[in-house]
RNA sequence: GGGCGGGUAGCUCAGUUGGCCAGAGCGUUCGCUUUACACGCGAAGGGUCCCGGGUUCGAGUCCCGGCCUGCCCA
């Protein structure tokens, strides 16, 4: 056997290694699952934390952005997710602990519109109709959600399938969803943290309000169209502040006698009026106030007078106010298009329009104070938008002078409020002025696509204006990305320099330019609005309480008193009844009233509220046993419970959801264990040693007691220990191993000795433990069955105990190292991930570390017109399309090579007649060169022996083998260069050019003739065809596996210098090493020859094509002597790749082609029997003119004194250089052309 | 309105401190069943670097002003 570095661990001495011939052409179908389950066999993706924990490696990890369940993923997400897996493969095989961590979002909004809308068109029940049975006090949002549930399975199932199609590396073990039970486990610490700090509140503000799905959105969730309205002007009659209900008109003449500017134009005993300007005339129903600028000519003259709003028997206040445009013909900016349409008169309608609720609130007094509706605020319309007096409407009983709007939907009040407004009249004028065509811009909601209305409701905020999570997002930017200009205007988020591990200024964004979107939008931020009027989503874990009277206290008098109190008895009644979550106590004013919330922090305490909700309903002290677990309550515990129900009545859970962005924020946390991240780190082989490696992942929990643990027949607990017991006896795998085992610990213990604790054994020992960890070994990624049970999906059975298999992670991998997204992601979820990581992380000293080191931004797939691909364009590409008809490798490599440093990328889109599928021609590049690598390596193969030396001098390599060493070195580094600063399209293109130009077109060419005979270039061939394929791996990944299996069947010799690492786990190059070639093997004067080489065969080649050469025929070369000795030098290569049967210094006899090199000229006979000389004439004049251009341009450039004494004196001796080549060479040819003559 | 891109060969795009006569892939033209590959090999043609100024010995690149086009935010 010859020396080998891959050893295989069961040799067989007597069968040569299977060696199958490849395929002529690469056909991925053939070839991709069978590689895959190669990967999975090999454990190729899972991430060990204790290899990082323990020093081993470096740590490399990143988060997939979570594809939304609502839908298959598109060729956007195929460019993400390949970027990814570029990053993730190599650095994998660079020898980094590697996590690339995968999962889905579940889109709360968006998907519950989605099912919504599929339950509609298919005449089931949707989500109104389970609206309706909730409010009938059936199950309906249970139903609904299960719905949404299946849904969500189905997706989830594709979107894995279709990220393993195209190959991505993510450790499939560990994958997430974000309301599986570790993300909520996670949301809910998270709240319940910022509940407590103070950073979450209750509000009644104005939201954006999407009445299609009827919930709050989020700035960010709306966005601006231009719309096509108008703008109407409505008259209002002014009258005088007399007794309430009987106001007196006021007259133009009492206004001109105050001087008011144009009063004159009107009949004095008229009534008169002012005229508002408003694009929306059916708010007017909720006016409080008319504002006009303090610089208005008019304001003056209205001091002290109301406005009686039409058909309302309200009467309004006039306030002043510098929001409010000047209209250019009292002195307003001309530029000002609000200028061109303003009356000057702005109506106030703070509970429907976000500008007026700034106006409201600065005016609220005077507005309160004259009012007739006596409030700042009057909000005229139902969740749906529809106008409607049951939502905050005080004046409308008794006087209901506005009922014929009712009921009426806001699209339909519009209208009817103009047609009143036309029909009524003031001095026998329509109420109506004008109405002007006017474009403008109007929120729409992301999901409904309606147009958001600004809507007074309560709910919660979280306070990212806070600087504990504003401020640490704005500090988290490296330095260099910061502007002066928010420096300036936030001194504060200046990074810290002095603290160590802070985190400040070192997330870095790649292209650097989207630090500034970043950077803007921590600027400008406001509050953010985290309650959804949803039901898919993760609930507000948030109990609202009425207040009662116990113990003399008087909330309502003493809300913070009571508030103390009450947690107080909380605390006391969580003890009681050994309740291990945390609930605190909040108060918040709203509307005036003060308002009580519990928030809790885990199922624990939620289980406790739950019962006390049953208990305080069922008004039966003796059900309080119930509460307790697993002992009866004492006689002071039903004290404390009957204490706290005198101050607690009616508790009920919020309905509301949170904001899917809320739990998106904490992946970089959640999906790595937090906040159970403490759980003690359990290696392989402390579970089963005989099994290791195989054992695939680690599951722990930790239990208290053994008889926490073990339970009764029939309790969870216990019947999952059975099922446990039952598996690790009868169940197996493929390969008769058992699929898992448990062992249990001392969490003392093991948080003392770390991998060294050893497992308790003595049932003594495990009986007395109080502090135990049970943890569970899996080996099987699928489903196992077994008798009894049936099939067993092992993961989510353990996950169901809360079991968990996330222990080191974090320490691990927390901060990851690049975050891949689209632009828009930054503000919505980049931010947010910054202020979270840093703030649940960090201590009241010192902010948390960032989540990510690296941001990369990556450009948006355009269609060929550099329109978006959307469905109603019908212009998307599906990327399992196109790996069914090109291969995932030629896809991800089409996609690589586009992604460089833009914004936006363009991928013409052609539809496949025949199939109706939608593909673009892009995707031939990958496919010719997954082809060409294909080919390539077949007849690498077929030149490799098997029995190829141990050992390669260096000194026995050819002038071929050297150049291409020295080649792929300056590959490795060009390709490295690449990857660390995010350019993936220059790694494609250096693969491009050392794979296909470089190893291709010569290096191949150039051993065809001597590699039979040639032992050492035989095994340079195999190490640098294995070298080239770990280069290629991370973009092309199937197709190198496919290759290297076959490649490794022949063991690689050893050369000095170039450092192959074999594959770590079960033989794929998925594991194996970077390539590292030393400095002893780049051979400047190889690569020198071989450059000229290529030059002279190049001109010989131009020569042979421009005479119609018969490819196959061998020629004459008539050479200088300089030039026949060069050749003579290059080992026989010349002759071969140029087609020559001799090479000679004799002058040429006969018909022969003159060619001109270095400014010598040399001809070549021998190339047909009959030479045509006009062709040839014809050459040589092209020639002769080009290189008198040339001659002429580099001469100019030398006689200009300017070049000669300014232009560095390298760059001056190149052109000298080149002119008297370029002369020499035209000398040459007009020597030719005479002899042709 | 503010911010950020893009405009280079017929098409899609490179061109990183200004420095060979501006490159690649596809497409086009010519030749070729050549010891792996026609999803291939060899050769060739193809550009007013959007327009107008400026700085410089020298500008696709830097500066100023336009035009066209896309995205994000208000």
């Amino acid at each position: 056997m010859p020396d080998s570095q891959n050893q295989d661990s069961n040799p067989s001495p007597t069968a040569a290694p299977a060696r199958p011939e490849l395929s002529k052409t690469y056909t991925p179908e053939q070839h991709e699952p069978a590689v895959w389950q190669r990967w999975l066999d090999a454990d190729a993706f899972h991430a060990d934390p204790a290899n990082v924990l323990s020093g081993e490696k470096p740590p490399y990890c990143v988060l997939i952005p979570p594809p939304n369940v609502t839908a298959a993923l598109h060729l956007g997400h195929a460019l993400n997710n390949t970027i990814q897996d570029v990053l993730v493969r190599a650095h994998r095989m660079k020898g980094f602990e590697t996590l690339w961590m995968p999962g889905t979002d579940h889109a709360g909004i968006a998907t519950q519109t989605i099912v919504d809308k599929q339950l509609k068109e298919a005449g089931k029940p949707a989500l109104a109709e389970h609206k309706e049975m909730e409010r009938n006090g059936e199950p309906g949002r249970e139903k609904f959600i299960a719905q949404v549930q299946s849904w969500k399975d189905e997706f989830e199932a594709r979107i894995t399938d279709q990220l393993k199609a195209m190959g991505c590396s993510c450790d499939w073990d560990r994958q997430r969803f974000t309301m599986d039970e570790i993300c909520a486990r996670a949301v809910r610490e998270a709240f319940f943290k910022l509940f407590k700090d103070g950073l979450i509140e209750r509000g009644k503000r104005l939201v954006n309000w999407d009445p299609a799905t009827q919930t709050a959105l989020s700035d960010d969730e709306v966005e601006a169209k231009d719309i096509q309205g108008n703008f109407y002007y409505l008259r209002y009659p002014l009258v005088h502040p007399t007794e309430p209900g009987d106001h007196s008109p006021v007259t133009w003449g009492e206004l001109e006698a105050k001087g008011y500017p144009g009063a004159d134009q009107h009949p004095e005993d008229d009534e008169a009026w002012i005229t508002v300007a408003t694009t929306r005339p059916e708010t007017y129903l909720g006016d409080v106030a008319v504002a006009i600028s303090p610089k208005d000519p008019r304001a003056q003259a209205l001091k002290g007078l109301l406005v009686d709003l039409p058909f309302m028997d309200r009467v309004i206040p006039i306030i002043e106010d510098d929001y409010v445009v000047l209209p250019v013909a009292l002195g307003g900016d001309e530029n000002d298009p609000k200028a061109k349409m303003a009356t000057g008169f702005l109506k106030v309608t703070p509970a429907h329009d976000p500008n007026d609720w700034l106006l409201g609130q600065r005016h609220q007094s005077t507005i309160e104070a004259q009012c007739s509706a006596g409030t700042h605020l009057i909000n005229v319309m139902a969740p749906d938008a529809s106008i409607s007096a049951e939502y905050g409407w005080p004046d409308f009983e008794p006087h209901g002078g506005a009922r014929v709007f009712i009921g009426l939907s806001r699209e339909a009040a519009r209208k009817k409020v103009v047609e009143e407004f036309q029909a009524h009249t003031i001095n026998s004028q329509p109420l109506l002025e004008d109405i002007k065509p006017h474009e403008h811009s109007v929120g729409h909601s992301y999901r409904s696509h309606v147009p958001v209305e600004p809507y007074l409701s309560d709910q919660w905020y979280c306070r990212v204006t806070d600087d504990r999570l504003r401020g640490n997002a704005q500090r988290s930017l490296v330095a260099e990305q910061r502007t002066e200009a928010s420096l300036g205007s936030w001194p504060e988020s200046k990074p810290a320099v002095d603290l160590e591990n802070a985190g400040d200024g070192s997330m870095t964004f790649h292209p650097a330019r989207y630090a500034k979107t970043y950077e803007t939008w921590h600027d400008n931020l406001r509050d953010w609005c985290i309650s959804r009027q949803l039901w898919w989503g993760h609930r507000i874990p948030v109990w609202h309480f009425k207040a009662g009277f116990g113990d003399g206290l008087d909330p309502w008098k003493d809300a913070v008193g009571y508030r103390d109190a009450l947690r107080g008895k909380i605390d006391e009644l969580r003890s009681a009844v050994q309740c291990q979550d945390p609930i605190h106590c909040h108060v918040f004013v709203a509307s005036g009233r003060h308002e009580f919330f519990l928030c809790t922090g885990g199922d624990d305490a939620d289980a406790l509220l739950t019962k006390f909700k049953d208990f305080i309903a069922t008004g039966n002290d003796g059900d309080t046993k119930s509460l307790n677990r697993p002992d009866l309550w004492s006689e002071e515990q039903h004290k404390i419970a009957r204490e706290i129900k005198y101050l607690i009545v009616s508790l009920s859970q919020d309905p509301d959801v949170l904001d899917t962005w809320f739990s998106s924020a904490l992946w970089p946390l959640s999906t790595l264990g937090w906040p159970n991240h403490d759980l003690p780190l359990i290696t392989p082989e402390k579970i089963d040693p005989l099994a290791h490696p195989n054992i695939r992942s680690v599951w722990v929990k930790r239990i208290g007691t053994f008889h926490d643990f073990i339970g009764t027949e029939g309790e969870l607990s216990g019947e999952l220990i059975e099922k446990l017991l039952h598996l690790r006896d009868t169940a197996s795998t493929a390969d008769g191993t058992q699929p898992l085992a448990y062992q249990l610990f001392s969490e003392a213990k093991l948080t003392q000795e770390g991998h060294d604790a050893q497992p308790l054994t003595k049932s003594k020992d495990i009986g007395e433990a109080t502090d135990l960890i049970c943890a569970v070994g899996v080996k099987a990624a699928a489903p196992l069955e077994a008798t009894k049970f049936g099939v067993i999906d092992i993961p989510a059975l353990l996950r169901e105990h809360g079991f968990q298999d996330t222990a080191g992670l974090l320490a691990a991998f927390n901060p990851t190292s690049v975050l891949t997204t689209a632009r828009e992601i930054i503000t919505l979820w980049v931010s947010r991930m910054a202020m979270f990581n840093r703030y649940f992380l960090g201590n009241e000293q010192q902010a948390g570390p960032i989540p990510f080191h690296d941001v990369f931004i990556h450009a948006m797939i355009q269609d060929g017109e550099g329109r978006k691909m959307s469905k109603s364009l019908g212009n998307g590409v599906d990327p399992l399309d196109i790996i069914h008809s090109h291969g995932a490798d030629a896809m991800r490599f089409t996609l690589v090579e586009m992604t460089t440093q833009t914004q936006d990328v363009r991928m013409p889109v052609e539809k496949d007649e025949t199939t109706g599928k939608n593909s673009s021609p892009k995707f031939d590049l990958g496919r010719n060169f997954c082809n060409k690598l294909w080919n390539a390596a077949r007849f690498g193969l077929s030149k490799i022996p098997a029995d190829l030396p141990g050992t390669i001098d260096p000194a026995d390599l050819t002038l071929a083998d050297r150049w291409m060493l020295t080649r792929m070195k300056e590959g490795i580094a060009e390709i490295d260069q690449a990857l660390t600063s995010y350019q993936f399209s220059n790694y494609a293109k250096a693969l491009y050019d050392l794979v296909r130009r470089d190893f291709c077109d010569w290096y191949l060419e150039a051993v065809k003739s001597t590699i039979a005979d040639n032992p050492a270039q035989q095994g340079a061939l195999r190490l640098i065809l294995d070298s080239l394929l770990r280069l290629l791996h991370p973009v092309v990944p199937f197709i190198t596996e496919t290759i290297h299996e076959r490649l490794s069947a022949v063991p690689a010799p050893s050369l000095e210098g170039l450092m192959l690492t074999p594959p770590e786990k079960g033989e794929v190059l998925a594991t194996a090493g970077w390539p590292i070639v030393a400095d002893s093997l780049a051979d400047a004067d190889a690569k020198a020859t071989f450059e000229r080489v290529r030059m002279i065969v190049d001109a010989v080649r131009a020569v042979r094509s421009a005479n119609q050469v018969e490819p196959r025929r061998k020629i004459a070369l008539h050479a200088s002597d300089a030039l026949a000795a060069e050749i003579a030098a290059a080992q026989g290569l010349v002759e071969s790749l140029a087609g020559l049967h001799t090479v000679t210094t004799d002058a040429s006899e006969g018909d022969s082609a003159a060619f001109s090199l270095d400014g010598v000229e040399h001809r070549l006979a021998d190339l047909a029997d009959a030479l045509d000389p006009k062709a040839e004439r014809e050459r040589l004049e092209k020639e002769k003119t080009d290189l008198e251009k040339s001659v002429k341009a580099l001469a100019g450039r030398l006689s200009n004194p300017g070049y000669t004494d300014k232009a560095p004196a390298h760059l001056v001796q190149q052109t000298r250089d080149e002119h008297a080549k370029a002369e020499a060479d035209l000398a040459a040819v007009i020597k030719s052309l005479e002899a042709l003559a």
